[in-house]
DNA sequence: AGTATCGTCGTTTTT
DNA sequence: CGACGATACT
C-alpha cells in the first residue's frame, strides 16, 4: 500500500484509525487534506462501503478536489458514491428528498442573503416600523443567530430573556418580524441559508425514522474545518453519529475565523468531553512554510489565551524574514506592493500565480487593483460580487426560480416589472399587502385577482394576467424540457435578452455577454455527463432539467471556482484565503481599526479571532510574507489617519526585517522595474496578459470559457443522425475531435468523442451541436 | 407609471 | 465614495 508510505507517523495513525471518534488537530500546512483523502481511501480499501461515507468540507471545490484525489487511489466507481460537500449543499440535498415531511415542496427555493434582506425590509415596511431602528442587516443577523442556536420563531417569542434583550435594544418587535419572516418564507416555498441547517435539525428531531435512516446510511462521518462549525451543525453531527460514533473531525482551533456567522470554537475545544473515548492526533509538522514564517506565526498566536496546545514546527529552510512596508497612503501601498511583485517576477522568474495579496475587507481591493493594472500585472479578484450575484444574472435567474417554484415571492418581486410591463410599485404594493395579510402566496393572489379583492384597473389586471400566464407556461415546461431549451426560451420570451441587447453602453454590452455566458453554462450542463462545478449527474439526459441546474446555484461561491489554474496574482480577503497557499503573500492594510477591525478591539474574544485571522494570513505563505500599512487611507470618502497595527509588534522582532520607509523603497523598486529593458516584466510570462478593463469586467467570471454560442453565425451544425464513429467533428466549445464510438439508442444516443484539446467527452447527440469535418 | 434627482447611510469577514 | 430609497416631477 504505497500511499501509506507517503505519510509521517502521526498522519499515518490518523489515517489508519478508522473506528470510533477521532479528532485530528492539524496545524497550518501540516498535510490535513492529504490525511483526509488518504483516510477515506484507506477506509474503502479496508472494506468500508463507499456509500456509507459522509464527508463534510468547507467549500464545494474542496469536496470536488478531494473526490478527485480519492478517485486516483480507489477508482471513480468507488469515489463517486461518497457523499461529499459543504454542510449546506449536503443537507439541502437531504432536505429536498425529505421535504414533504416538513411540508415543503422538494423544489424549494434557497433564498440568498439579498432575498432575506429584501423580505425583512418588506415586513418592516408593512408593519410601519422605523427602519432607522430596525435595520435589515441587524434584524437578519439576529434571526440568523437565533436559527443557528436552534431557536425557532415561536421559541423566540416566548423566551423572556430574549424579549428583555430586545426591549433593551429598543427593538421589541423583533419577535414579530422573525415570525412573519418565517411564515413568508414557508409560504413562498423558500429556505434561507440558516434554514438548511435548522430544518435539518427539525427533520431529525421530529422524524426519528428519517434520522435512523441517515444514521444507518452514514456509518462513517468526516468533518473538515471543524473549528468553524456552529451549534446547529454540531447538533446535526451529534445526531447523525449517535448510532455508530464513527466520526472524525479535523481542524485547527488556531484557525477559527467564522464566529461572526455563529461558528463556535468550543465545538472543537469540547470534542473530548463529548466523546470521552476519542483518539486525538496532532499534526504538528508544517510542510508549507519556511522556519521564519512558522515561527513568526507561532510567536503571534501564543498571545491568545484559549487554545489547544501544540507545537507547529518545520524542517524547511529558515528562509527570509518577514518584511514590513510602511507607506504614506493607501495608493502608495498598492504601488509598493506592485513594485515588489514586479521585482520578484523579474529576479526570481516567478509566475504571477505565485503571488497573493490578502486584505481584511473587500473594499481594500480597489487601490491594489489600480496599482497592479498600472503595472500591467495580471490579477484576479476573488470574492466580492460573484457571478451569480450580478444584477443581470439575478434577474434572469429569478425567472428560472419562478418557473421552478412560482410561489417564490422574492423572485416574483424582482421580475414582475422587469422588463417594464406596466406593473408599477403601487400595484405591486397592493399585491404584496394582500398576500401578506392572508394565507395566500403572492402567486396565488395574482392568479386570482378577484378573489383577493384588489382594486385594480382592468388594464393593469390584464397585464398581471399575462404575466401570470407567461410564468405558468414556463412552469409547465420545467419537468419535461431540457434545461438549455427552457433557459434560452425564457431569456428571449421574457424580454430580458432584448432589453439588454438594446443597451449599447460598455456596461450594457458586458451585461449581455454575461447573460450569454450563463446560457452557455446551462447549455454545457445540458450536454455533458459531468458538469464542471463538480456535480455528478446520473446517466442519460432526463435529469438535465432547469430545476437540477438551479438547485445548488444559491450555494455556489467564488471559493468553488478554480483559484490557481490561471497565471494571475490573486487578490482576496483573508477569509477567502483559508485553505490556500502561495509562495509570496502580501498582507495589506496592517492598521489599527482596520486589522484588527474597529469593531473587535473592545472584546477579548473578538480580538483573539482577529489574531487568528492574522495567523491564517501569515501561514498562507510558503517562501515570503510581506506586511504593509499606510499612514493615511480613504475610508468611505474621507481621508483618515492610521496607526500601525498592534499585530505587527506581536510578532517576535527576530522574525522581522528592519522596517523600510516608503521613500527609499519607491526609488529602489523603480530602479528594478524600469531599467534593463524590463519595463514590461509581465510579457516574459506567456499568460500574463494585461489585466482587463476595470469597469464591469473586473469581477470574476465563472471557470467556463465565454463563448458566443447563441449568436455565433459561422458555425453550422450537421444533423446529429449523420454522426458516425471515425468521423472528425467540430464542437463550438471543445473544438476538433474524433468520434470514437456511439452508444445508446433514440433519445439517449451518445457519442464518445476524443477532443484534441478538451479530452474525452460523452455528448448526448440530442443536444450536441457538431459539425462534421471529415468522414 | 416611469424617471430624475437628491439625501441617507454605511463597512468587517460568508454559506 | 457608492448603493439605495424617498421624493418630486413628467
Amino acid at each position: 500500500m504505497s500511499y501509506l508510505d507517503e505519510l509521517n507517523p502521526e498522519q499515518r495513525k490518523a489515517v489508519e484509525h478508522i473506528k470510533g471518534p477521532v479528532m485530528v488537530i492539524a496545524g497550518a500546512g501540516s498535510g490535513k487534506t492529504r490525511v483526509l483523502t488518504y483516510r477515506i481511501a484507506h477506509m474503502i480499501r479496508s472494506g468500508v462501503d463507499s456509500f456509507s461515507i459522509l464527508s463534510l468540507t468547507f467549500t464545494n471545490k474542496a469536496a470536488k478536489e478531494m473526490k478527485e484525489r480519492i478517485s486516483k487511489i480507489v477508482g471513480p466507481s468507488e469515489s463517486r458514491n461518497i457523499w461529499m460537500g459543504t454542510f449546506h449543499s449536503v443537507f439541502a440535498r437531504i432536505l429536498r428528498s425529505e421535504a414533504q415531511l416538513l411540508g415543503y415542496p422538494s423544489n424549494f427555493t434557497i433564498y440568498d442573503t439579498d432575498d432575506s434582506k429584501s423580505l425583512i425590509k418588506r415586513i418592516i415596511k408593512e408593519k410601519n416600523l422605523d427602519d432607522k431602528i430596525y435595520k435589515p442587516n441587524i434584524v437578519l443577523n439576529r434571526i440568523s443567530s437565533a436559527k443557528n442556536n436552534l431557536i425557532s420563531a415561536a421559541n423566540y417569542k416566548n423566551n423572556p430573556t430574549i424579549h428583555k434583550e430586545d426591549v433593551q435594544s429598543k427593538k421589541p418587535e423583533l419577535a414579530y418580524i422573525y415570525e412573519q419572516y418565517e411564515k413568508r418564507c414557508f409560504k413562498a416555498g423558500a429556505m434561507d441559508f440558516d434554514d438548511l441547517l435548522f430544518k435539518t435539525n427539525v427533520l431529525f428531531r421530529d422524524h426519528p425514522q428519517a434520522l435512523l435512516n441517515y444514521q444507518n446510511k452514514f456509518k462513517y462521518i468526516l468533518v473538515d474545518e471543524y473549528q468553524d462549525t456552529n451549534y446547529s451543525q454540531y447538533l446535526i453531527l451529534k445526531k447523525l453519529a449517535a448510532r455508530f460514533e464513527n466520526i472524525c473531525v479535523v481542524g485547527d482551533d488556531a484557525q477559527s475565523i467564522y464566529s461572526f456567522r455563529g461558528a463556535n470554537i468550543q465545538n472543537i475545544l469540547n470534542f473530548k468531553k463529548e466523546y470521552p473515548d476519542v483518539r486525538t492526533f496532532k499534526l504538528e509538522q508544517n510542510y508549507r512554510s519556511t522556519q521564519n514564517i512558522v515561527n513568526a506565526a507561532n510567536s503571534l498566536i501564543r498571545k491568545n489565551q484559549e487554545q489547544i496546545k501544540k507545537n507547529v514546527w518545520t524542517s524547511n529552510d529558515s528562509g527570509e524574514k518577514i518584511r514590513i512596508i510602511k507607506t504614506l497612503s493607501d495608493n502608495e501601498e498598492g504601488y509598493e506592493v506592485a513594485s515588489d511583485i514586479i521585482y520578484r517576477l523579474n529576479e526570481e522568474k516567478r509566475p504571477n500565480s505565485d503571488f497573493a495579496v490578502l486584505y481584511r475587507t473587500n473594499s481594500q481591493s480597489r487601490s491594489i487593483e489600480e496599482a497592479l493594472r498600472k503595472r500591467d500585472i495580471a490579477y484576479r479578484i476573488y470574492g466580492g460580487l460573484s457571478f451569480y450575484q450580478r444584477k443581470e444574472i439575478k434577474d434572469l435567474l429569478a425567472y428560472y426560480r419562478l418557473a421552478i417554484n412560482p410561489k417564490d415571492e422574492e423572485a416574483l418581486k424582482r421580475v414582475i416589472n422587469y422588463p417594464k410591463r406596466g406593473i408599477g410599485n403601487t400595484t405591486l404594493d397592493k399585491i404584496l399587502l394582500a398576500a401578506g395579510q392572508s394565507d395566500k402566496s403572492v402567486w396565488d393572489v395574482i392568479g386570482d385577482l378577484n378573489g383577493s379583492g384588489l382594486k385594480l384597473s382592468s388594464a393593469v389586471q390584464n397585464k398581471i394576467f399575462s404575466f401570470h400566464d407567461m410564468i405558468s407556461t414556463y412552469n409547465q415546461m420545467v419537468d419535461s424540457t431540457n434545461a438549455y431549451e427552457l433557459a434560452s426560451r425564457i431569456a428571449s420570451s421574457s424580454g430580458v435578452l432584448k432589453e439588454l441587447y438594446a443597451d449599447k453602453t460598455v456596461e450594457g454590452v458586458s451585461r449581455y455577454e454575461n447573460i450569454q455566458e450563463l446560457l452557455s453554462a446551462i447549455k454545457e450542463f445540458s450536454e455533458n455527463d459531468v458538469i464542471e462545478e463538480g456535480v455528478d449527474l446520473p446517466e442519460g439526459g432526463e435529469d438535465r432539467t432547469l430545476s437540477n441546474y438551479m438547485k445548488d446555484i444559491a450555494l455556489l461561491t467564488d471559493a468553488d471556482k478554480d483559484k490557481k489554474d490561471t497565471n494571475v496574482v490573486s487578490l482576496m480577503t483573508i477569509h477567502a484565503s483559508k485553505g490556500l497557499e502561495f509562495p509570496y503573500v502580501y498582507v495589506v492594510g496592517m492598521e489599527e481599526n482596520l486589522f484588527p477591525s474597529q469593531l473587535s478591539v473592545n472584546s477579548r474574544t473578538e480580538l483573539e479571532e482577529e489574531r487568528r485571522l492574522f495567523y491564517v494570513a501569515i501561514t498562507r505563505a510558503e517562501i515570503k510574507a510581506t506586511l504593509s500599512w499606510a499612514n493615511t487611507r480613504y475610508r468611505w470618502g474621507n481621508l483618515t489617519y492610521c496607526e500601525q497595527s498592534r499585530f505587527i509588534e506581536e510578532i517576535d522582532a527576530e522574525f522581522l526585517e528592519e522596517p523600510v520607509s516608503s521613500k527609499k523603497e519607491s526609488t529602489a523598486s523603480e530602479g528594478f522595474s524600469f531599467s534593463g529593458g524590463l519595463s514590461n516584466p509581465s510579457s516574459r510570462f506567456e499568460s500574463s496578459t494585461p489585466a482587463k478593463k476595470p469597469a464591469a469586467r473586473k469581477i470574476n467570471k465563472p471557470t467556463f470559457k465565454p463563448s458566443k454560442l447563441v449568436t455565433d453565425a459561422d458555425f453550422k451544425p450537421d444533423d446529429s443522425n449523420l454522426i458516425a464513429a471515425g468521423q472528425t467533428v467540430m464542437h463550438q466549445r471543445f473544438g476538433k475531435g474524433n468520434v470514437e464510438e456511439l452508444t445508446g439508442v433514440g433519445e439517449n444516443k451518445k457519442a464518445l468523442i476524443n477532443f484534441q484539446n478538451a479530452g474525452q467527452k460523452q455528448l448526448l447527440l440530442r443536444f450536441a451541436k457538431l459539425q462534421i469535418l471529415e468522414n
